[in-house]
DNA sequence: ACGGGTATAATTGTATACAATTATTCAATC
DNA sequence: GATTGAATAATTGTATACAATTATACCCGT
């Protein structure tokens, strides 16, 4: 991480509060929690082996994350998340990632487009092999490389949120090999052109491959989880 | 506030924690407290009234929206924003503010483009007269409504928050006279593009008038109060 | 006078106690 | 049998006590 990032990932992981913090987010984005579940201070507390205080201070946190909505009073609870708002959120990053891809072509350095270079080359093995968890693990460092080069902590913080806020409806997505193959490629040519220095190009390519991204989800039966139907609110 | 909102709003305003949070929010952003101003939580505590656990809670909140950075064991301080990052910002909202316009086109409600034409209406009247206080929170009302008529909860989120974070520099904005009588027709010029149903034009005006709000501001003299030397943290 | 180190103070981190609010149970009434 | 309402339990909200950490002050030796 940058020295200037200010928030999410600068959370002390060593401090209780921290830890909880960390792991309340892991298990909801790993689906531990089920949507509109309700999270009791005590329970978590007790099973974590901390008291109330550092639990409740990461709820609090976890709701300006959008991963818990906290009535006042009555208690917290897993936000729900409608097939709309991922639809809405990839046609937010569509354009994040390509303003991303058009700044990192200015100020990536030599070392990060090496890094780049190799990850995309490992990921063409493993789209071969078809080995969904590394290609999962390498899209994201493709990702976080670009979003690092974009020199931009702003913008940088709004994609990592972005990005860990979708991690739940995820899973599927390089199960798909025909995808995967697909996907490789795109982040080649995203490479090519930020290489050659062309922005404007980086940025078509960069956006056009989230696009790519949410379409493959939809066939993927997004729809089957997220039913989309609106409600949020337990009761 | 629609039904689906996740957050900060939704943050109880009348609980103790809401309360200090919405007010150290309000100081932060009126320039009450300075840059890399430490905050302690007892001198809170006791000008607020209450004990350490709301102020805690609140401080960690405002943490995550990125007013305030906490060092673990050592303190609070307002964060610092450079010059950098309110570039980033406008650039960054130049592209969401777009996206914001075409979706209300599909959206938008009669009554609320009522309601636009009649912050227009009253724009161009305190316009011609200068009043910077009225066209600020004219301004203001303008971007909420199109918040709202884009009718998605995530795009509106993104954009308050955006909104709030550059409060603190925006203050000069609408008392340049020349600015306030051009921004008042470029909201003119979105609004009819959005009535005509003409969303490629509107997403094209709104992203220029971020732009030229944006280029307006450095004329300002943004540089004076921001140096951009990217010093975020004391010490 | 200056630097280093220790004692002291100040501040944050966590746990617990208590208050306020909300949920649940169950009996009385219709 | 369903409904209301009071008593009770469970849960969250706040305050306070104590522990851990960091900052400050001061003494001492050179």
């Amino acid at each position: 991480m940058s020295q200037y990032d200010i928030n999410v990932e600068n959370t002390d992981r060593y401090s209780l509060r921290g830890k909880v913090f960390h792991r309340l987010r892991e298990d909801i984005l790993a689906g531990k929690y089920k949507e509109h579940e309700e999270l009791r201070e005590m329970a978590i507390s007790e099973e974590m082996g901390v008291s109330r205080t550092p639990v409740r201070e990461a709820l609090r946190q976890l709701e300006l994350e959008g991963l818990v909505t906290i009535i006042p009073n009555k208690g917290a609870y897993v936000t729900g998340i409608t097939r709309k708002d991922v639809e809405d959120i990839y046609a937010i990053r569509a354009l994040l990632e390509g303003l991303c891809a058009k700044w990192a072509t200015l100020h990536i350095s030599q070392q990060q487009l090496e890094r780049l270079e190799e990850v995309i080359f490992l990921s063409e093995f493993h789209a071969s092999k078809n080995h969904a968890k590394q290609l999962t693990e390498l899209d994201d460092q493709f990702h976080d490389i670009l979003y690092e080069a974009c020199n931009s902590k702003m913008l940088e913080h709004q994609l990592k949120d972005f990005h860990e806020y979708v991690r739940r409806v995820r899973k599927t997505t390089f199960s798909d090999n025909t995808r995967s193959l697909e996907s490789v490629k795109e982040h080649r040519q995203i490479m090519e052109a930020i290489r050659e220095k062309d922005g404007d190009r980086a940025e078509q390519l960069a956006t056009l491959h989230m696009k790519n991204a949410y379409a493959n989800m939809l066939l993927n039966g997004l729809s089957k989880t997220y039913d989309g139907n609106g409600s949020d609110m337990p009761k």
